[in-house]
DNA sequence: ACCTGTCAAGTCTGG
DNA sequence: CCAGACTTGACAGGT
């Protein structure tokens, strides 16, 4: 099994390049001219791509492969208060060179919109901003050029005191997306609502890849271990970027599923995150899954960011089995 | 230079 | 029914 790490948004390793600098809307509202105001909006807007390209550089200088991008790229995108304002279009020479990077040097690229988008609410106003924060979400990684196999993540949302009801309105909802939002979409299990098993069988229903988060499932169990979910989920995830497959030309190489993987903080927050990951459950796992899995891609989402990668890397020289095929991926 | 509180968002809980 | 907790990186405003 060829592995391959990937990290979230930013870097503690490279200083001063955050791509999710912001303004806060009570600062915008105080500028007196709305113009004005705008156009450090998009400088803004502008300085967080820049960041993003050099995240990617310093990605491809050790050989990681997968990266999120920053759900925050454009502040204030979306906020009832600015209207229908909305830069993309005029910031697409800045997201055309960094999908072409990102492109050149075949990096895996997603995004992961904020809890705030979900599918399963039953208010109109929330389902609206969802719909369009999806929407803007699939022109950003349009504009950078990213075909299919670069994804928006989403959870399936909240229960709202009756799952059975949130996962029917999930599943009506999704299915009212056109198809070119509902092809851009994973589905992730939940750490407090829609366990690994709901969200395995929603995302079946509606056809599609479903990516694991084994820390969300050990705090969030299933009826079903992961170990055991895995050929099913792996079944998601088969067939899934054919077109994109197509247009890739000559290397036509299916998208390998997607797991997350974080520690828990402490006893006390075993949800929260941890700065670093923790080896033993991680190789527990990929050691039930490597005989059976080909390929498998890993986003990383520790506190430490990039460094938790590489402490990972260097605790797997020491595990039997695997061999380091690169700083960022390693055979099992 | 550093510290503390606030911001965005939607859901959920406690009172 | 409404206020506060939750989450996250970064702003905002104070010292």
């Amino acid at each position: 099994m060829l592995v391959r790490l990937g990290y979230v948004a930013m870097s503690v390793v490279v200083k001063n390049a955050s791509p999710s600098k912001t303004m806060t809307y009570a600062t915008f509202s105080k500028l007196g001219d709305q113009e004005a105001a705008l156009r450090k909006l998009e400088r803004i807007s502008a300085e967080n791509i820049a960041n993003t390209l050099r995240l990617l550089k310093h990605n491809r200088a050790h050989d990681i492969e997968m990266y999120r991008c920053s759900s925050k790229l454009i502040p204030l995108l979306g906020h009832d208060g600015l209207g229908d304002w909305d830069p993309i279009e005029r910031l697409s020479d800045a997201f055309a060179e960094l999908g072409q990077y990102a492109k050149s040097h075949r990096m895996r690229i997603s995004f992961h919109p904020d809890h705030f988008t979900v599918l399963s609410t039953p208010r109109e106003e929330v389902l609206k901003h969802s719909r369009a924060d999806l929407e803007r979400h699939v022109r950003m990684l349009e504009a950078m050029g990213l075909d299919k196999s670069a994804k928006c993540n989403i959870h399936v949302g909240g229960t709202y005191g009756n799952k059975e009801t949130a996962r029917a309105r999930f599943i009506r909802n999704f299915q009212s997306l056109s198809e070119r939002i509902r092809e851009r979409i994973t589905l992730e299990n939940d750490d407090k609502t829609f366990n690994a098993l709901e969200t395995l069988e929603i995302a079946e229903e509606v056809g599609v890849p479903m990516v694991l988060d084994i820390h969300h499932d050990a705090v969030n169990p299933s009826a079903q271990s992961a170990d055991e979910l895995w050929p099913r989920i792996q079944r998601t995830w088969e067939g899934c970027c054919r077109q994109a497959e197509q247009d890739s030309g000559s290397e036509p190489a299916a998208l390998p599923p997607k797991i997350h993987v974080s520690s828990p903080k402490s006893e006390k927050d075993p949800r929260g995150h941890a700065d670093y990951i923790e080896l033993p459950p991680l190789m527990a796992f990929l050691r039930a899954i490597a005989p059976s899995t080909p390929r498998l891609d890993i986003m990383l989402e520790a506190k430490m960011k990039d460094d938790a990668l590489v402490k990972l890397m260097e605790a797997l020289r020491g595990e039997e089995g695997v061999s380091i095929r690169s700083q960022a991926s390693f055979e099992l």
